[in-house]
DNA sequence: GTCCATGTTCTTTA
DNA sequence: CTAAAGAACATGGA
């Protein structure tokens, strides 16, 4: 369920809630989805206070009063909602934090972290800990960059927009949608994009992330944000998703293949391989 | 029962 | 050696 825009969109409505407060509980209702596994992992939160809410490819970092940090991957089918009141967790919520705000209200509230299908974890990271080997930012793209990344690399163009040691924050939807809006046939080797196809991709990855990440990433499934809202963006999904149906450009049939393992889709006209260049 | 799913990582194959 | 393909993880829905 997480690509850049959905982990972005649980950040900017999971932080009002839990910025400044204090960890002053911790239920691990399932040890290995969390590391340090069981206990371990709740001493280390117990009386932290949070002090900021960070996002780095598709993980949320959670920055803790001590300079230590929470580290957390959603998985495919993570969730993080803030709830208040007694409510008994939903099936597949396997870790707790009771919250206490500083200052004015003294209640407790509780943020609960469920995964039907468990890829995702808690990772209690100490200050030597750094997340190493992820590659840059795709909001921060420059065209030269892009370059840099296909450099020397035969593979599938979208392949390489999926290898988050190469670019950090795409998935499967919004590889295939930044494909379609530039124009470029997904089995194209990423070294043989020219400068054009550079410039358009850099310039289509960057607008379909903002326009996801203004309305609340893509409910393909059952993404939710941390108060419980789904995103809108899967109304404007072009590509992803709709193999067999015409092409809003130009009415073609949309087709769809595998290409690393992911099911792609794509237009056979609009994003047909341009001759390679005689050389 | 079958196939597929917003992700990552390890193993096998070429 | 490198890269690409495949399998694995676990669960639910069509």
């Amino acid at each position: 369920m997480p690509e850049l825009p959905e982990v972005q969109t649980v950040i900017d409505t999971l932080a009002p809630h839990v910025t400044g407060a204090t960890i002053v509980g911790v239920h691990v209702l399932r040890d290995d989805y969390v590391r340090p596994p069981g206990a371990p992992f709740s001493r280390h939160l117990i009386g932290r206070r949070i002090m900021d809410l960070r996002r780095r490819g598709k993980r949320i970092l959670l920055h803790l009063d001590d300079a230590n940090r929470l580290l957390i991957h959603l998985g495919m089918t993570g969730q993080i909602t803030v709830v208040r009141g007694p409510t008994f967790p939903a099936r597949h919520t396997h870790v707790i934090l009771i919250l206490r705000q500083q200052g004015g209200d003294p209640s407790t509230f509780q943020v609960h972290f469920r995964d039907p299908r468990r890829f995702g974890q808690l990772c209690f990271l100490g200050p030597l800990d750094g997340e190493q080997g992820l590659g840059p930012e795709p909001l921060e793209l420059t065209p030269r960059k892009l370059a840099e990344i296909f450099k020397g690399s035969r593979r599938a163009v979208k392949a390489v927009l999926l290898d988050q040691s190469r670019m950090a924050g795409l998935g499967n939807i919004y590889a295939d949608e930044s494909l379609f809006a530039a124009a470029i046939d997904p089995r194209t080797p990423a070294a043989q994009l020219r400068a054009a196809e550079l410039g358009r991709l850099c310039r289509t990855i960057k607008q379909v992330l903002r326009k996801a990440m203004r309305l609340g990433g893509s409910s393909v499934r059952d993404y939710v944000d941390a108060q419980g809202a789904k995103g809108s963006y899967q109304t404007l999904h072009k590509v992803y998703g709709r193999a067999g149906l015409p092409c809003y450009h130009c009415g073609t049939e949309l087709e769809s293949l595998r290409l690393a393992g992911r099911t792609t889709c794509f237009c056979p006209k609009c994003q047909h391989r341009q001759r390679m260049r005689t050389k």
